[in-house]
This record gives structure tokens, sequence and C-alpha cells, in this order.
DNA sequence: AATGAATGAGCATTCATTCAT
DNA sequence: TATGAATGAATGCTCATTCAT
């Protein structure tokens, strides 16, 4: 299911094979729980490898999250790729994002585990990431205003909400007395989410 | 039901000081980083009592966890009782829960090492208290319906997505590059969301 | 033959056996080498029992060295008390410091370790013992001096290159093609140093 | 027969650029804390090449121990080669030992790890080279009784407690509470040792 | 009941040595 | 010949839990 991030050939075999197994790792143990020595078994290398990698256990988890939201933020470009309507991209996207966790569950715990170890202390460069993804949605956004599928709002706060709609949505789904897939909770909670940012009332009957 | 912690009465005095601490120290080193140790130091107590009165760190975990819900609870209840409208309810204790992790922050990372390192593997009694405030929150949003002040939605979906919203608020607020406060980051979600909910659009204008 | 430092009844049992066999475990292995798991094993505790004792690893060589400094201590002045003289008290001196690593190599490693691992950087209440045990042969040398004895010399550098004798003829032994025992050895090195601060010609003849 | 370790022909090039930087660490670290690749990467080779040239750590270390003793050896040779009577020539050396390590300390450590990690435990030819040395200066000390400069005394026994004031006086200094200067402070030891082992006593006066 | 000393399994990290290229 | 990637044994230190007092 995990597919390594960018390797085209075998330069980074081995990097990748650590990654995988660190995301597997992490997701099932916990950071903290997490035996460096279980991921260099699992990737069928030795510990010292890990550590040639990776230098130390909070840099191998980084570079796992890193992985990990590359991973996804390729299949949500992906996803909204061949859509116009940036109420349907974002609508996308929302799905992309639930069905990325849906598909693998581990991807999720990587991230729970990054916000419970470490709270908001991020790394500069996975801020820049996540800035620059933002910024990327912050731009559809504005697009839908301005194509009038949107009411005129302010683009940051909104997307700041939306995105905890998603990211509620699908982290607290474990919780969840629910048997619905999560894709489709995530949805159902978007879309009242758009119908009370659009422009048009949705069902406006005569 | 939920009943204050921190009672005055002396029986249970020691176990509130632990608890307390617990809360502390939990929220500040996460589950796995803290140590019994320095509970009990902060508790004034030996450590052997920490133990005697919770058994083992998971469930001096749980008893933890389930005190921070309780207070979140009386909170909540305390901020909708004054209220008539459902509506109005249901939006003050969206910002009865932001307020309460805003004024304290440790008991938000307590919910975080919860979700962290359990996932959904709650004990019973967790479970059927979640369960019951639930069902509380559905009466509430299902007299919103009958009174016409939301649209004739299924009541259990739309609180899981409410829930989801609020939790996800909160919960990703240490990313979020914004300087609003907790409560009023959480209410712009909040408040699109009723909007996504209302019976009658917000500003129809002939 | 180690004997513990001073404890007269239980109150340092444990941590006096650690003591002991951390001498054994350090002369043998040299500190970097030694085991902590090694010394709690042979001290028959737990290697926890250690850290909670000592601290760490560095901290319990301290303690080592320092125990064994107050073992040599104990034998200078035993052997020193007895006597009237001056230069006999020396003599005596250091054929008690030779004799004491003679009876066990163990404590001489243990100096020697010292030297080669921390060099110079001594913790402060050990720089403190050392300047004091001078100072007690110093006042030594100049009653010799005052008692006519010795020639008028220069007090601190003569303790110092006494010192430095003593201290050369006990570490350099582990090289010396020679079957003397140490204290010979010593003795042979000192009375030569003696006869070169006396103040009267040792065998003056007419 | 010392030679000088850094030769300017070429074949040795890469085999003294390791030594040098062996010394360095070595004296820097100790034996068991110096890292190998370190002295790979500031020798500026790859770390099999030191094992390449080497064998293993404590060949290099043996290796290393030999090229300080050969640099101490030439220093030695060429302090006494000048002079005529053997005390002055046994004072220059001494003298142009402390000298020696004086001027760079990091040498008196490699002696000082050579003593605290294997004691007395040194290969054959290091054993051959001290005894041929030993036997230099035997021959020296010898001359000086038969010139009358010393008494009638037992060579060996003598040149031991010699080397003796010499180590210590040199490897004790760390210790030192005093401000002299090495060289300064092992002349003062060493006189006094001449003092007790000369012919004539230093000052007969009428 | 309350305590805290004792324990040892657990784990991050280092580094000497090997060996394929 | 030279290299440095790979390895895994070794080891300092932590901390949940127990239990004698």
């Amino acid at each position: 299911m995990p597919q390594p991030v960018t390797n085209t050939s075998e330069p980074h075999q081995k990097r990748d094979m650590i990654l995988d197994q660190a995301i597997a790792t992490f997701a099932e143990d916990g950071f903290r729980n997490a035996d460096v020595q279980a991921i260099a078994d699992a990737a069928q290398v030795g510990k010292g490898t890990v550590y040639r990698y990776f230098g130390n256990k909070e840099s191998l988890f980084w570079a796992t999250s890193m992985a990990v939201l590359q991973r996804l933020t390729s299949q949500l470009m992906a996803a909204i790729e061949p859509l116009q309507s940036p109420l349907e991209k974002l609508r996308a996207a929302a799905a992309a994002y639930a069905g990325f966790f849906q598909a693998d569950p581990r991807y999720l715990e990587v991230f729970v585990q990054e916000r419970a170890q470490f709270r908001g202390r991020v790394p500069e460069d996975h801020l820049n990431y996540h800035e620059e993804l933002f910024d990327r949605f912050g731009e559809i956004l504005q697009r839908g205003i301005e194509l009038g599928e949107f009411r005129d709002l302010d683009v940051r706060k909104t997307l700041i909400s939306l995105n905890g709609v998603v990211y509620g949505s699908v982290v607290w789904a474990c919780y969840a007395m629910d048997d619905r897939p999560l894709t489709e909770r995530t949805l159902h909670a978007v879309d009242i989410f758009f119908e009370g940012i659009r422009a048009t009332p949705h069902d406006s009957d005569p």
C-alpha cells in the first residue's frame, strides 16, 4: 500500500525502505513507543543504518512526517487537477484528503503523533511546506469568490475553518460511533460548510 | 451528572491533588514521557500512593482524561443553561468548548494525548459518558429542527460533523498561522457551519 | 582486601558494596570500558540502584576515587602518627603510600584512570581534600626544617617535588623491569631525595 | 636510531598524516573515547585507509605511542649530545623531557593513555625500545660514577628512581597548584635528586 | 494506609570493524 | 589501493511497577 515517495531508481532504495517501515511503526506504536530497532528490522537494515541516514529518532520522525505530507499532497493535486470549478476542486480535495487517510490509516496516525509529541514545534521546512499548500488552496478559494461560487469572504480565515472541518472529521473519526466510511462522513461535514459559504442558497425553490 | 472533580470534602483530597498534577504533567510531557515520580512529587505524595489510588499509569491517565472531560462538561452545561434557542445553545456550547481549552491549553493536550496514545480504544465508562453527552446535544439539535431553526436534517450525522468542526478547530489551533484567539477562530467555523444548516437563509434580501 | 570506608553499621551497606565493586571494576577495565551493569552485578544490586545512589557513571567514579583517597589517607595517617622525627614521618608516609598500592594495585589503577580520563578536572571537594592533605605534610616538612633535619628550602616546591617522586615511582612501576617490591623501589627513590635535602650530609667521614 | 616520524618522502605521507591526527585525537579524547572516524576525517583519508595501514584501533594506538616515543627520544638525544659531563647530560635530558611535554601536552596525554589503558602490557618492540634507551642512559650514569661525579651507586636502581622522578613530575603536573612552568618544576625535583647522589656534597664550605 | 527504595526490562545512540566497489 | 556504507554488539540511563517497612 505505501508507495516509495519519489525514488525513480535505485539511489534511495534503503532510505525509502526505512521511511516506509518508520511510517508503519510510528503509526502502530506512536513516536515514543516505537523502537528504532524494530524499524530497522522491518526495513531489513542494521540499526546503525537508520542512524546513518536520519541521525536520530526525532529526525527520522520528521522525515517520516514529511514523506506522508508529500504523498498526501500528490494525492490532493491529482484529485483537483482535472476539475474546473473552484468549489468542485475544494470538495474533491476534501474527499481526497479523507480518502488518503481512509486508504491507509497509518498515515493519519503519523499526523496525530506529530501533533501529540511536538505540538506546534515543527521544523522550518515543514512550516514552509504547509504554508505553500495553504496558499495554493487560498488561490482556488479566491477564484471561487471571483467566479461567484462563494460569498465575498475572508480567504485565510475561511481556509483555516475549512481545514479545521476536514482535519477534525478525519482525526476524530476513531471515536465516531457511526459506520459510514471516512470519506462520506467528511464530505457530509464539508458540504454543510460549503452550503454556509455559497453565494446562492443551495435549494432556492420558487 | 458531571460532578466537579475538585470537591472540598477531605476524603478525596489526595486523589484530586494527584489528578491535578497528572493533568499538568501529562499535558506538559505527553503520556509516554510523563514520569509518575514527577506527578507524585508535584502532588506531594509518595509514588506508591499514586499507584495505590490509580493502579497503574494508564488508569491514572484515564482518570485524568475523565476529570478533564467532566470539567469540560460542566462548563458546557453552564454555558447553555441560561439560553433558550437551540441554535444559541449550540453556538454557546461551541464557544464554551473553545474557551475551556483556550483558558487552559493543558486540558487540550490531555485530549490530544488520549487520541494519540489510545486511538479509539477508550474505556467503557468514557464511551458511555461521550454517548450521553452526544445524546444531550442531539436533543437540542432535534428541538432546533422542530422549532424551525434548522433544516430537517439527520441529527446524528449533523452532530458528528459539528463535533468535527469544533474538535478540528481546537486541536489544529497549534499550527494556525493566525493570531485570533481560539474562541473567535472556532466561532468563525461554527457560524459558517450553522449557516449551512439553517432553515432560512441568513440574509435573504428581496 | 578492600575494606568499607567508614560504615560502622548498616545504613551505608549498599553504597559501600557498590563502591567496593566499582573500585574493582574501574581498576580492572578502566573508566570507559567499565560497564555499570557489571558493577551492579558484582555488588549484587540492580543497575537502577547504582544510579539511584550515584546519579551517573562519572559521579560514581568520583565517589570511587574519593573512597580510595580516604582509605589511602587513613593509612598514611596511621603510618606517621607514632613517629616523632619529621623526616621519619615523611619517609614512613612514602612507604605507606607505596605499601597501600602494593597491597591492592586496584587502588592505583583508579588513580591512573582519574588522571587519564579527567586530567586535572577534578571536582571541588577532591581539590580541597588534596590541598588539605598537602598542607598537613607541608607542616611536617616545615617542622623538619625548624628542627634542622632539612635544609632551609621552599616547603611547597619541595613537597611538590617529593610528591612527584612518590607518584612517579608508584605509577610507573608497571613498566619497571625490576623485581623489587614497590615499597622498596619507592623508598630507594625517596631516600635519595631526602639525601638531597638533608641539612647534614648523610655519611660525613673524617 | 630514533627516526623522525614526519619525513618528507612521499611513501609514508598518508601514514604520517594519520599518525599526527591520531596523536591529537587520542590525546584530546583518550583511547577509548577517540573515534577512528574522527581520526580519518582529520587526516583526510577514508576510515578504511586507517584500517588498511594500522589494522585496528589498538595497533594504531601503539604506532601513535611509538611515534611519540621516537620524537621524544630525538629531542633527548639532541639535548645531551653537545654536553660532556654525564651529570650535565642527565640534567639536560630531564629538562628536554619536561620541555618536550611542555611544548606539546598532547604527547603527554598519549603516554598517560598508554599507562591507563594497557598498564604494563606493552608490545615487544616498545619494550625493547625502552630498554635500549634505558641502557643508553645507564652508560652515561656509569660514566658519571667513573668520573667521580656521582657516588658509587647501583646504576639500574638509580636510573629507575630518576625515571620515576621525572615521570612523576611531568604526569602529575596537571594537578599541581603551582604556576611554575613544567620544565622548572621538573628541574627542581631532579636537582634535589642529583644532590642526593653526588659524590661531593654540593656546597661544602670551609 | 503511605511511602520510597529497589529493580530490571527497555531503548536511544555510538563506534570498531568489515567488505563490496 | 582507497573508500565509506553497512552493521550490530555494546552501553549509559530511564522509569513503571513492586513490596517491605
